[in-house]
DNA sequence: CTGAATTTTCAGTAATTACTGAAAATTCAG
DNA sequence: CTGAATTTTCAGTAATTACTGAAAATTCAG
């Protein structure tokens, strides 16, 4: 399917970058992109966009527009090497890093503008059946993506390292909630 | 921008389904489908193929294709009038269950195959530098998939009033973790 | 079973999105 | 400042995806 040139990729590399481009494709970004970004991100070293084009074989100005998409989304920096006016583009060493940016442009694109949107229709005063009951279904979702977002506002909060030892509680989440209940006092009646 | 007929659709529930249009562009799905499942979310009643494909000015194999993705996304119901062969659709009730199906599905798509390639690429033994380096990066970032997997697996498998109640949580989740780390003795240790 | 009602498939086309090469714009060493 | 190096823009085209209408398949009341 995806033609990467027979050039300098290691086999484990070009498998790497082909499945990004498939994926990417399933997910919002297109093809390109995806392969840009997966050769960046297992590259040894930060690439300049001629390397890239080479190494993918793109156009020139195909890299130029993907790189420039990914900045968008701020999942690349940008470096210089002295002596060279070229720029370079490596992704961040941390993959938490990487998360954490692609949740949040992710958030400020596809879940703020529903949610205002929402807003502003439960600010209509509904003139039938049919409006009244719209509303109150998208009071639902409104609610639902509320909670969501304040939830993942709060652990994004958090220190890196608390994060990482939620996620790593896992199942211990239970039990910890049951002994908040009983600290608290009613559980239920606290939380709603 | 989108043309939605001036037929029987109240502006707060044409405005919810245009957007919807808009967004499931943006994301992976199409505008089509987005559509027809904003029609289905806020309708009073459930819809059969013919209703959907009249209201929204679409072909009616577009709508028999639309449903078809939607159900493969298990977000709608199926369900019959007595006296009458037509199907008729609609979205869950409660908005969790559109939520978690929705959650599911992505994951199956779009992280499990992604799982499995970065799997067998660590299997192979790197022939070079490069293969190493590249192999140290899908390491990172299998275990961060992973973690986040474990993790949301352990949060869906809770009962959905507990979930919501974890949400509700918000900012709290600090305090109990702290908590936690004084029963458990030394934090750090017992988590990673 | 039959055939009307309903749904699905699918080839053809329309619409959209991705990509290229050439030209324009920008950047910066000298 | 100048002009070579580099990046970006953009019109044109290629490739992909979405949509339609007609035909095929399926379902089920009688």
């Amino acid at each position: 399917m995806s033609d990467l040139p027979t050039s300098t990729l290691p086999p484990l590399n070009r498998q790497f970058i082909a499945h990004f481009g498939e994926m990417g494709s399933k997910w919002g970004i297109n093809r390109t992109v995806g392969q840009i970004y997966a050769l960046i991100f297992i590259s040894t070293r930060a690439l300049n966009a001629d390397e890239i084009a080479e190494t993918l074989a793109f156009s020139r100005s195909n890299v130029s527009m993907g790189l420039k998409e990914l900045q968008s989304w701020r999942l690349v920096k940008l470096s210089h090497q002295t002596g060279d006016r070229r720029e370079y583009f490596e992704a961040p060493a941390d993959v938490w890093e990487i998360f954490r940016a692609l949740a949040e442009e992710r958030r400020r694109r596809e879940i703020e503008p529903t949610l205002s949107m929402l807003r502003m229709a439960l600010l209509e005063e509904p003139a039938s059946n049919e409006e009244q009951h719209a509303q109150a279904r998208m009071r639902e979702m409104h609610d639902l993506i509320d909670k969501l977002m304040t939830w993942f506002d709060d652990v994004q909060k958090l220190a890196p390292e608390t994060a990482k030892q939620l996620m790593g509680m896992g199942a211990t989440v239970t039990k910890v909630l049951e002994f908040k209940d009983r600290l608290t006092g009613a559980g239920r009646k606290s939380v709603d």
